[in-house]
DNA sequence: GTCTATAGAGCGATAGAC
DNA sequence: GTCTATCGCTCTATAGAC
């Protein structure tokens, strides 16, 4: 389909992809004009169709460099926990990752879009959550081995586990609410130990 | 601020709501022009304006009609039930709430124009999701008195039974994605159904 | 209130010079 | 590859007749 640009990325390709993706973040991907992208990147209009078929394709591209530096949770060492202190390390992590600022704002994007977009929503689910929820899961089996936990099914539990953490405090973050003082991060993450704890514990 | 139509709602003002509704949903509020709503409510584009200030007070009334018309789970009877069977009860309803079609749509674009629209994130926040949370713990709370549970906290194990049952089930339809033969509606519901008990019944 | 017709602005995308 | 300038289209919103 596309033959036109070079084949590594250029500075201004960065550039692009940058402001586009500060744009799509702040006002929406329908909201974005070429032209505000291009101020912002510093660039014409035309250089932004010189890299790039189209907004589509733009979106796109963004969608997918997002997916290839997923961010995921780093190996927690189970060695010398319990379960209570290894689940609220996981916790911790799996929050700090679901509010980020950038999380999000693609969440968002993906979900607003996913209607004319289902190619991409596929892209982001598949190297996103699932690709997640495959390693947590492993966590979870590993718990199992260890004697820490005694899941009957580590895709389920980590299907409620990841359920829990992303309740009301999550959605008042993905609506644009002011943050409650009753329930914050923390209390989100030691409500999901708690109950991961009690049912799931050895 | 407006004084212009008719203050009960006339049959028009109906057909514009649903239409503008049913484009909305369908491609959400960005890409839903005027014409359209107008052409499929049989209207004239002036009489949508005769009867709406703008695109955004015509997106203000349906989230705000939403609202009032909100869907909410009926009161289940907990005579003569153990903590699994009304649990059960209860998720099965919320399930088919969360959803629902017109539940996720509205979702849907809520959450897209959150940004933009931060008055009615709030408003549909208030009267939806924080309503029924609300009456959720209520019904803990009863469990609670009636001996059917021991949940510290009627607000948090309200919180942990709604996230276990918007986990993959919900995303993946919220993506567009097509269900998994892994995870149903049933599965999620009796994964959380099996964690509450287990880790606060009676 | 409701219509037809159109104003006026902004959009995605391209042409052509360099 | 990068720019300036512009095309052609669609959009929200309004004017004016009825």
């Amino acid at each position: 389909m596309q033959k036109v640009c070079s084949p590594r990325s250029s500075a201004k390709r960065t550039a692009i992809l940058d402001a586009a993706q500060a744009c799509f973040l702040e006002l929406g991907y329908a909201n974005t004009s070429m032209d505000m992208v291009a101020a912002r990147a510093g660039v014409s209009k035309a250089t932004i169709y010189a890299h790039f078929q189209s907004k589509d394709d733009l979106f796109g591209a963004i969608i997918r460099r997002r997916c290839t530096n997923q961010m995921t949770f780093d190996d927690v060492s189970l060695q010398g926990m319990d379960a209570r202190a290894a689940l609220t390390a996981l916790a911790n992590q799996l929050m700090r990752l679901f509010v980020d600022v950038e999380t999000m704002g693609i969440y968002r994007m993906v979900v607003a879009e996913a209607a004319r977009h289902p190619d991409l929503a596929k892209a982001y689910y598949e190297a996103g959550p699932l690709l997640g929820k495959a390693r947590l899961a492993e966590v979870f089996a590993a718990m199992n081995r260890l004697g820490l936990m005694k899941v009957p099914d580590p895709r389920q539990a980590t299907d409620a586990f990841i359920g829990m953490l992303r309740t009301e405090f999550f959605h008042r973050k993905l609506l644009g609410l002011p943050d409650s003082d009753q329930v914050t991060a923390d209390s989100t993450v030691a409500n999901a130990v708690e109950t991961m704890v009690r049912a799931y514990g050895r």
